[in-house]
DNA sequence: CTGCCGGCTTCCACCATACGGAAAAAGAAA
DNA sequence: TTTCTTTTTCCGTATGGTGGAAGCCGGCAG
């Protein structure tokens, strides 16, 4: 009795990719049960896949026996992260040039967003964002849209273990008001970030989801004097037809 | 007749990470017979395993047919990144208090050098380099190390298709130059850079390497009025203990 | 110190799964 | 068009992966 197996795919490099997902998104550190715990694989089978990871350095063994994303993807990640900034690149640069302002790529980087691809806006006085940059979740538009991908729970445990730090009076330190946030954000289909890192910079934000892919947000954020509601507004249709390049491009 | 296999680590998996590499190497894109050639493996094996990190994002489908690295890697050399550096930073802080200059490490992302970590020097006039940045290697002390650790053919194939720009009077643009500069490096074991980058800022870099893993580099920065041929000197016994230091924490 | 216990690691026989030669298909060049 | 190259599909084989069961190790309680 043949198997069916019509899974377009070697099954031992799907399960080791799983596996590579599986400790992306426990952040810190993954034991080997955890892992059986999220792929629902036999023990036996995880350790030598496991084995095969970490000697080829894209895990790593903690002191513990938990293990981490290894060293072995950072220029892998570097890599990719370049070529996407490339494809990205005119996508952003046509957003930034209908809006008048600067436009921003960015990704879900453990428990912060960080930014791949960057076009700056028309005006001399303008936001700029270096790319490879590093900011908070809980106070930026890209990161509350990156947030609103995930499910409730998986945003909760991620804000559980960063620093909701206060950067200005709207900034949003409590997890449930977050949450609420969150739940908005979905609803709306964008995310506004009120001059919550910094004062005086309004930014509106909107998920990129491509099925299968991690999540990645798009961004146009300026000085609050321009960023109007009126553009604000005219920014939600201009976001969503980028990102629908961007899953295009992605897939 | 049981075949001698004591190759630690599941076949297909390790197959498919190679062809990652290779794909990485290749820099912009890698037909599936340039895999084949650079592997030893047959074209279908090569054709399924490429299938499989398609589908899942790990490389990317080029209109004609080549493949390069996807998406999917973005995230996770992210995640790596930041625990990377988060393990780093004691190592970095020990060399920065101990010369009391800003201390870097690197690593090579495409044809750029990307900082991973950093930990600031002591004195307020110090250079300063934000985690994330990517700069050219042609110019600066970490690029410089990283191509030192590759072979000549491979530093030249990179230099290639890099624009070797013009920073300052000192900046080396010939690719035969820079050669021989490599030569320098690695019979001394350390590179420097004169200001070829930036006026007045001199900077010691040394190569990490870690067998079976992407080349790093660990650098000491600063204002050559401080960085005299005596802290120079200091420097590079401090950057092999670190390096060593990393060696382990990389391992 | 000793004995227990839960999770990690090793072993090994089975057979499902990946392998790769060969041939077909799809493009590219002529 | 024809011809050549590169990619893709097919399929029988046996290699390499699988996972149950047993051993090991380190942590914890007594």
């Amino acid at each position: 009795m043949p198997v069916e197996q019509r899974a377009a795919g070697v099954q031992s490099v799907q399960r080791a990719l799983d596996l590579l997902e599986v400790v992306e998104a426990a952040g810190g550190g993954c034991s080997i049960s955890a892992m059986a715990a999220a792929t629902g694989l036999p023990l036996p089978t995880i350790h030598r896949l496991v084995q095969t990871l970490t000697t080829r350095g894209y895990l790593r063994r903690l002191p513990d026996r938990r293990y981490c994303l290894g060293s072995r993807l950072v220029p892998l990640g570097a890599g990719a992260n370049a070529l996407l900034g490339e494809r990205a690149a005119p996508i952003l640069r046509e957003l930034a040039d209908g809006l008048g302002e600067s436009a921003n790529l960015a990704v879900l980087a453990g428990e912060r967003a960080e930014y791949v691809a960057q076009a700056p806006g028309l005006h001399s006085m303008r936001t700029f964002t270096e790319v490879g940059r590093r900011v908070p979740l809980h106070c930026t538009g890209v990161g509350k849209a990156l947030l609103s991908t995930l499910g409730d729970d998986e945003a909760r445990s991620i804000l559980k273990r960063s620093t909701l730090s206060t950067h200005t009076a709207t900034t949003i330190v409590e997890v449930d008001a977050l949450l609420d946030e969150l739940a908005g954000i979905r609803a709306r289909g964008y995310a506004l970030d009120e001059g919550e890192m910094e004062v005086g910079v309004r930014c509106v934000a909107m998920p990129v989801s491509v099925p299968g892919m991690s999540p990645m947000a798009l961004s146009v954020s300026g000085p609050a004097v321009r960023m109007s509601d009126d553009l604000t507004g005219r920014a939600a249709p201009a976001l969503s037809r980028a990102c629908a390049a961007l899953a295009t491009i992605l897939t």
